[in-house]
DNA sequence: AATGAATGAGGCTTCATTCAT
DNA sequence: CATGAATGAAGCCTCATTCAT
């Protein structure tokens, strides 16, 4: 009666044909929740999209929000990856803080214009039950975490809590990035917003 | 389908009466969405709470967005009355531009925590029509105008494009007041996190 | 999310009509549980037999199982004012004791020939959660209670324990009487049944 | 909707392995049934509990109905031939009535104490089947039959119609003793209930 | 014989909204 | 103006059963 809110995939694909079901479901999902919104979005428009009967997706996933969080975790994944290969790929001593920056911000910015509904999505609409926040949060204290060690290291960064920088510089640039591409401002450029943003946090870390 | 949506107020009170029924809903609203989220609150429950029948709320307001509506324009227009007032008692010139900033800073995050959650709702988890989001951009809009104004006069800023950089200030301002007060970093107090802020926004206005 | 599952109607009705709602509703219930089972009765069938939307229908039960307590409840209510009333209308002390028991339980038998099918339901079909259980057994036992002060006073009663025997009279008579309407035994009249059950409580009570 | 239900099982199994697969699945809906009630209990289940895929269950079951049955014949024959041999165990002439019930009426007891909540879903939850319910009724006239015979031939019986009866002591003693076990009275310990048993039926017989 | 992925009808229930009183 | 009973579209989800492998 006190059944938990399972968030969790229910069971995981074990031959190829279950795998390619899953695999639809999301693609599915992904587009279902940016074209609709989370509330707007149901599980038998997602399962219709996927050529899937409902049923198959309920055996994969135990409501409609284990598979928003499936997705979320899925695209914190990707972006933590891009932006962490960013930062490794070039020795950070060397270059210039702001060409450091630079591409980090556009990267985070095209994440967003990529398909920004579904960002949105993931980023606000969705009533996110606790246990599916923290995994998703997790997620992006890992990356705080790795960023905070690389700023440790750059000569051009001077800030007595790397840690707490890195929290400030991540947040500041996914959240500007995410107005930006919901609520794009008259009269600025997209180039523009990045020289903007290079300089609010190039001036932050280089004090 | 459509049938576009209203989200006016229905008809203004004109009497004393029903100008009291109004202020309760919107009390009430403000309590129920606090507490249940856009998509848990019903409006039978507003009602309920507001100690008015469901048919007398429907009098005044056309839907459930309206009332999220009529609390985001008033959220707004307090909290531009009270940055705006701030930044207007102090002569702008003489006065230190991390002076200015740290009370502003303090003042949008007491925003914040005063009802984190109904600005949660409000600033995300709605829903937003086109127009609605346009109603509410539009006072966010002026703010900004306003506050690009007062750039402009600052001695010590120095930006290329004000209306810009006011633009950046606010949304990075509101936007990591919000993360903060969302999703509370572990080990970052308060008064850290506003000191970060001033070394974010005034490094940035102070180049 | 813990929400225990309520089984008490959910809101009396206070207006004429919508008394007049709750009792379409319920003799609704009485006809299509009888039909169909429980298993096999549909909200939305009820609903629609009542000749009222679905919606009524949970506006004042919180769901399937809630409708057939209040049935219950009713029946066994029922059930045992008319046999209490056939106990207590003549001279107990003066009567024969099986011209007690004659009348009382072919009023037994009686109730479950009327709708032999709802009794099955109300009976055995459905799954009474704890509560449920309860609330019909406290009403049971109340009746039992009351047997047992009237076999107190008989003199042709010689039992130890009255209670108990009470216990044992009233569950033999219903339950023959449930068992006896719903697979008939071939070649046993009702007239029959009755006499042995006579036999059986009588000899049972007079010993 | 009119396509008849199959009842039975679909095959018997002929190889070592299939019959070692039915048992499972028996002895799993047995546990399962007991546990979570028919309506509760899900074929998936059944056969996860068993051990074996949900096909081998279908291969061997038609429906969720015919393995309730299975289970309930083999429990009405199991019971039938504890019963019976109860009976068959002693010369009966010789033995005193009171001497022959108790033993009767203490396994009846046991049989639904062993597993009652299994034995209340055979006996009442389940939703039988016109077909189903024949089967079982013809294993249990069977035994009443015999009852009759055996009643006719003791010396402290006198009874009018020994088939009449035989139904009333099997039923009165099945339905007390499945009462009693699921709903335990307060203040009747196991003991007194048998002894209160037999006086009611040994009165009945021994008039 | 066994597997288990897939199916989909249909149940229960919610809740924004209307409208007769 | 207020009331609150009534509405019903529509969503989520279950689970018995099938069938390709």
């Amino acid at each position: 009666m006190a059944r938990k809110k399972r968030i969790n995939p229910r069971k995981s694909p074990a031959q190829e044909r279950s795998r390619f079901t899953v695999e639809q479901i999301i693609q599915a999902a992904t587009q279902v929740f940016a074209e609709w919104g989370y509330a707007g979005a149901t599980t038998n428009h997602i399962a219709e999209r996927a050529g899937v009967s409902i049923g198959s997706l309920y055996q994969y996933f135990p409501n409609k929000e284990a598979i928003l969080v499936t997705l979320a975790k899925r695209h914190v994944e990707i972006a933590g990856n891009l932006l962490m290969g960013l930062v490794a790929e070039r020795n950070l001593i060397e270059t210039d803080l702001t060409e450091v920056l630079r591409p980090f911000i556009q990267a985070t910015l095209e994440l967003h214009t990529g398909n920004p509904r579904l960002n949105y999505v993931i980023l606000s609409e969705a009533v996110w039950s606790a246990e599916a926040m923290e995994q998703v949060h997790a997620l992006e204290d890992q990356f705080i975490d790795q960023l905070a060690l690389t700023l440790d290291t750059h000569r051009q960064v001077s800030v007595k809590n790397s840690r707490h920088a890195a929290y400030i510089v991540v947040h500041a640039i996914k959240n500007l990035a995410h107005e930006f591409v919901i609520h794009p401002p008259a009269g600025m450029s997209e180039e523009a917003f990045v020289e903007e943003m290079v300089a609010l946090v190039g001036g932050y870390l280089n004090r």
